[in-house]
Formats: C-alpha cells, structure tokens, sequence
DNA sequence: CTCGGTGTATTATGACGTTAGTACAGCATG
DNA sequence: CATGCTGTACTAACGTCATAATACACCGAG
C-alpha cells in the first residue's frame, strides 16, 4: 500500500490520507474500490486503529471516501477532488517549503528540479509495481 | 527577516533554522554579522524568547552562528554547511514529501515544476529585496 | 437469530512542542 | 563599580498527537 514515518514532522493521520489521495490519483485505488479497514490498515502500517480512523473520517467528511456500515470503507464514485482554488494553494504551500529547504541548504533550482523529477517519477513507480 | 507559521505542522523553531539557513546561503546574512538577539527576533516573529533560543542553539552546535556573551550572537567566518552526503539526504527527503502531495491533489510533473520555479525565485527575491 | 466483521465514540495516558515566567552568568558600556 | 544588554537554564502549564482499552451500532453470512 504505502508507507508512514512516525518520525516524519506531519502527522501521521495526514500521512495516511495524503497517502490514500496518492493511491486514487494513480490509479491503484478505482471508485468503488473496497479499502482496507481500519483496523487491517492499522495493523499493516504497526499504527494505532484510532490514527487510521481518523483520516478515514476526514476522508469520507471530504467525500473521497464512502461508508457502509459492517461492510466497509469505499473509494467514492466520483472522488470529489479538490476544487482548483484549493488545489493551488495546496499546492503553492508544499511548493513554497520545498524551495524554502533547498535554498536553506544551498541547493539551485536545477538541483531542486532534478531531484523532484526523480522523486516524482519513484513514487508512481512504486505505486505502479504494487497495483 | 522571514515569517513564521505556527499552523505549519513543522516546529517553529526548525522554521526558524532553516530560515536563518536561508538568509546566509542568499547572502542577506554575511559571515561577522551579528544576528538579531533571542528576545528582539522574539517579538519580530511574535514568539517565545526559548523558541528563537532553540533555533540559535542548534544553529551554533552546527557551526553556523558563534556566540559571544554579552555582546550577541554572530554568523560564523565559515558557516559550517552541510557534508554532501546530509545535503543530498536532506533535498531527497523535501522532494520526496513535495512530489507526494503534488501527485496527491493530481498534479502533473510539470505543474509541480512549474509551481516550484516560481516559489523558488518568490523566496529569493523576497530575501533579496530585504536586504 | 447468532456471530463476526465493520465503522464509530469515549476516556485515559504518555510524549512532545510551545508558551510563559523567572532566574542566573557573562560582557560592554557608561 | 553599576547598569543594561547578551545567552542560558529551569519549571509549570497548555494543546496536539499517538496510543491503548473499551463499548456501541450496524450489517452480512452462516
């Protein structure tokens, strides 16, 4: 599925959802998709089930995800993504921290673009190996 | 200076070393200058005085900042930067987490790149003009 | 119906980050 | 020397995060 870093400064609950909109945006989980429950997920990624419950909540508040109740959590029909404003922001702040840390520790834009173009390109391979 | 935010999910006073990491290797920070004091960079950023003092230490163990009592807290003549090999660790790491959460909102390579080209000159001509 | 799985809610606990306040040691300036 | 600034140290308090242990309501399968 993916992974979560306890030692990582976001939350993990955060982890978990960003990881989840990964897995939907590349295709490894498809609208009416059964996920994982909370209480296997929590058990996959050595987390407490109340951490997981909790971007499930957020999730499914956001309409991502859908719920039937003692079946399970699915991947909604027509995933409500975020409306471009929001998106923008989204993703201007992430944009702003990573060149805010590249710039701290002395890297060029071509650095900084290099290694994003690497990163990006890992993370959907790893998604693609595992679907 | 630099702004502070303390929604951001990552410590105050990591912002805080990573900004003053930011004005030295943008040359708004030149080695001999004296830093603003703990309490006065306190009140800039509207924080507690052991926040800044935090940063500051960490800053000066690394060998960034020397101190000298009584009279302030000054750039190094030779701003320790990071070895390589912690470099590059760090910049993959900051790729890592910016290209997961652009891929999680849908975001395409080149928006991702196109969004970190514009923040990545923002921050320096931000540094720049304060200078 | 009963049983097992599902999501959900509640409470308690420990770790951590931040704030606030206070206090101390050292140096420069007057 | 005396005052005022500097960095530094310590404690108490609060909120968030993560964990833990329950308990409940719901639904499908047997």
């Amino acid at each position: 599925m993916f992974n979560v870093n306890p030692g990582e400064s976001s939350p993990i609950w955060r982890q978990i959802e960003e990881g989840m909109r990964r897995m939907i945006t590349l295709g490894a989980l498809r609208p009416g998709d059964l996920v994982p429950s909370v209480r296997d997920l929590a058990l996959q990624l050595r987390v407490n089930p109340n951490t997981v419950a909790r971007a499930y909540q957020r999730l499914t508040e956001q309409g991502v995800f859908t719920v039937k109740r003692g079946e399970g959590t699915f991947v909604a029909d027509q995933p409500s993504m975020l409306r471009r404003s929001e998106r923008n922001d989204v993703l201007r702040d992430a944009a702003m921290r990573y060149a805010g840390t590249a710039i701290s520790i002395g890297a060029s834009l071509d650095d900084a673009v290099d290694e994003l173009s690497s990163s990006y390109d890992k993370v959907v391979r790893e998604h693609r190996r595992k679907s």
